[in-house]
DNA sequence: CAATACAGTGGGTGTGCACCCACTATAGGT
DNA sequence: ACCTATAGTGGGTGCACACCCACTGTATTG
C-alpha cells in the first residue's frame, strides 16, 4: 500500500529542496555530455568567457570564473592541445599568458550551446514556452541577487 | 575597463546554468546550517520519510530516497545514537529492522526544516511572495516530470 | 535439513571538486 | 644591482558523494 517510492512531501514542499534537486539533474546531464566529448564544465565556461568578453590574461579567467588559477592553467591546457584556444605571451609583460578562442573554438561553444539547449528541452518539457521563460527570468534574477559567496 | 567579475552572458542565457548554479547555492547554504548541528542532508531526508510515511524497514528507506542500502545504515546509526529515531527488529521477520522517529526525531525535523526556509527566505528575497509560489510551481512541476534516473 | 535468497552492515574504492603550497620566470621599485 | 611582488604551473591534500563487495544473520523453499 505504501508507494515505496513516492518523495517525503515535507522535502517537496521547500523550494531549496526542488532547486537543489533539478539543479543537480540539470548540472548531471549537461555534464554527461560534455563528458562524451573528453570535456567537462569548466571547458564551457572558459570558452564562453573567452567568446564573451574576448581574450583574456588567464588570471584574469580565474577571477572572472572564481576558480583558483592553478586549476584555469590545467583546463586552458587541455584546451589548447585540443585547439579550440591560443595562447601567447604577453609581449609588454612576459609573465602573461593571453589566451584567445581559436575559430574551432568558438564553433566547439555553440556545439556545447545545442547540448545545453537540449538538455534544457528535455528537463523543462513539462513547462509551455512561456513559462520557461517565465522561469529563467525568475532564476535569473535570484541568481542577480545572491551576493557570490564562497558556495558558488 | 573590462569588469572582470560579470558572468558570460552565454551561460546567463542557459537556464540549464542557472538551474545548476542557484541550487547548488540553495544545497551549499542548507549543508553548512545542517553541518553546524553536525548533520548532512541525508539525515533530513530520512527524517522527513519517517514522519511522513511513518516507520520503515530500512531497505524500504533505501528504495524511498534512491540511496544504496549500506549508506542508510550509517545514517540510521548516527540518528539513533542521537535518539532522533528508534529501531527495532521485526517480529515477523528478524532480518528487517524497523525505523520510526522518536519525538525528539520529529522536533528536530521542523527545526531543520525552519533552517530550510531561512535559506529560502535568504536566497529568494529578490522575489515577491506571489513569484515564490510561482517558482516554486515551476519547479514542482519540473521536478515531476523528470524522470529520476540515476542522475539525481 | 540442505540450498538458496534476502536484510543489514562494515569496509573499501573511485571520482569530482575545491583548495593550497612550492617553485620558476618575469616585472617593478628604489 | 637588489628586493619584493606577481603570473603561471605542477603536484599534492581533503572532502563529499556514490558505489560496491564480503560477510553475518535470518527466512524460505523443496
Amino acid at each position: 500500500m505504501n508507494e515505496p517510492t513516492a518523495v517525503p512531501p515535507s522535502l517537496l514542499d521547500l523550494s531549496t529542496y526542488l532547486l537543489s534537486r533539478t539543479g543537480k539533474t540539470a548540472r548531471a546531464r549537461l555534464a554527461e555530455r560534455l563528458a562524451d566529448r573528453g570535456l567537462r564544465l569548466w571547458h564551457m565556461a572558459v570558452l564562453a568567457a573567452l567568446t564573451d568578453f574576448g581574450p583574456h590574461v588567464q588570471r584574469d579567467l580565474a577571477v572572472r570564473l572564481s576558480v583558483d588559477p592553478s586549476d584555469i592553467a590545467k583546463v586552458v591546457d587541455e584546451l589548447a592541445a585540443a585547439g579550440r584556444v591560443d595562447r601567447s605571451r604577453d609581449a609588454a609583460d612576459r609573465r602573461r599568458i593571453r589566451v584567445t578562442a581559436t575559430d574551432t573554438g568558438r564553433a566547439l561553444l555553440r556545439e556545447l550551446q545545442d547540448e545545453a539547449e537540449a538538455v534544457q528541452a528535455e528537463l523543462l518539457a513539462p513547462l509551455s514556452r512561456a513559462e520557461r521563460t517565465q522561469l529563467h527570468g525568475l532564476l535569473r534574477r535570484v541568481f542577480d541577487g545572491t551576493p557570490s559567496g564562497p558556495d558558488d
